[in-house]
DNA sequence: TGTACATCAGTGAACGCGCGTTCACTGATGTAC
DNA sequence: TGTACATCAGTGAACGCGCGTTCACTGATGTAC
């Protein structure tokens, strides 16, 4: 974390001691989910008083919303890293056809969209609270910092550009349509109607099936959460 | 609640004081969630002492137990009567083609599966942390009994009811292959493996895009989320 | 209809806990001359 | 290289709060004769 070239010996502890305690936050929001974050609870497991954080943060909500723009960005560099990945090894004609290519080889890099899919799916399942920490039911009380949303944004991003690759070939939906006209979200990107489309699908599909294996509703159910996340993913890129 | 025939006058009293504090329970979580529910908050909106509540409550965890048991009993009558209502109204071809079956007419009591998401949707709009509470974030530490799984088994049943009314026509795919063998969450329902897909696909696809909304997600992107949830469903039944 | 007793709703005090956060202070680490 | 000073990490005590929960008690409501 930051340049340490330029850092003094003070500053560099102090990172490192900053670093500690959001590994320990990390930690306890693993186990207790993360409403239940305290700070007092942090420095005892550090072994130093409660007070002593407060040289590092704040209070409570500038822990946390360093927590979430942490995981923002993990999982921003994960999806740009596939993307750079993908686009090397398969060329251009990423994610062709779509059937089949949601269950088979390349899991961790494969082409376009995904590519990306199964790199979101690996990412949660590493750290599902990070996952529902940024995705799940928020956190009463606290509200986000603008730039939180700017690296959301970078997420839509990427997935408009590995959409763009291959867009959808069908007939327009009234949601393409309706989205030509209301694509704020998507800034300045040139993706036509129905790749904004393909993306909305994609993040609230993925977010479907993954928040709910996460938070343990298919638990004893019996079926394999990975065939329902590839047959969702295969159904969306059959287009 | 309750039969209120032979119910004594003490006995009613006390049912509408249990009734009346989950009110203020459900109060009290859509400001704040579900993880902050606090008995003596409760109590004190109630003009009464923090105490008086374990006459009614045994604890905390037992009086969330009772909401969670509430909200899916609440979901299961609400799908269950549209159900009805739709099977009553368009006859037996229920939700036959599929494509613009999702935003046209009937908003609330359309046939088949198409009706059974608007019910979901505006069920959850009309108290998003209801919903938030059995589909969202699991509250940490807490574990539902048994009879809850019951009753989030009855609602998967009017899902597949619904589906079998009209089954998808189209290739087995890898997930059905699957489905055939793993089917132990549907219990005996005749279903064939196609049902059981959609049947998944519709629950994840519905939460997918209701629990972002629901979460915010969407604020500010700027684009209408009922038009997503549409063509979601729409994309579903158009197989 | 009236009295004696049992049931039960609700109170107030109390216990122990952990929380976020402030504050005055000690002691170590770095900086300037 | 050594001394004087400033910076800063961390401590312990304290504040005020709200939590869940237990307990002994009061007073009202219902029941039995």
């Amino acid at each position: 974390m930051a340049d340490t070239g330029t850092a003094t010996p003070r500053e560099r502890y102090r990172a490192q001691i900053r670093a500690e305690i959001k590994e320990h936050a990390w930690q306890q929001i693993a186990t207790t989910g993360a409403s239940a974050l305290s700070l007092n609870a942090i420095a005892k497991q550090m072994g130093m008083s409660g007070p002593a954080l407060y040289r590092y943060y704040a209070n409570r909500d500038e822990l946390i919303t360093e927590l979430i723009r942490d995981a923002y960005r993990s999982l921003a560099d994960t999806l740009r890293s596939t993307a750079e990945k993908g686009g090397e090894e398969s060329g251009g004609k990423a994610a062709e056809g779509g059937a089949g290519s949601g269950d088979d080889r390349g899991d961790d890099q494969g082409a376009g969209l995904a590519g990306l899919a199964h790199a979101v799916r690996a990412w949660a399942l590493r750290d599902p609270q990070r996952y529902l920490l940024i995705y799940g039911t928020p956190v009463p009380g606290y509200h986000a910092p603008d730039d939180i949303t700017a690296i959301s944004a970078q997420i839509m991003t990427l997935l408009l550009d590995a959409g763009s690759a291959a867009p959808p070939r069908r007939p327009e939906t009234p949601l393409d349509h309706h989205l030509a006209g209301h694509r704020d979200w998507a800034g300045d990107h040139p993706a036509p109607p129905a790749v904004l489309h393909q993306a909305l699908s994609f993040w609230t599909r993925i977010h479907g099936v993954l928040s709910l294996e996460l938070a343990g509703h298919f638990a004893g159910m019996g079926f394999d959460p990975a065939l329902l996340f590839a047959a969702e993913l295969d159904d969306l890129l059959a287009r």
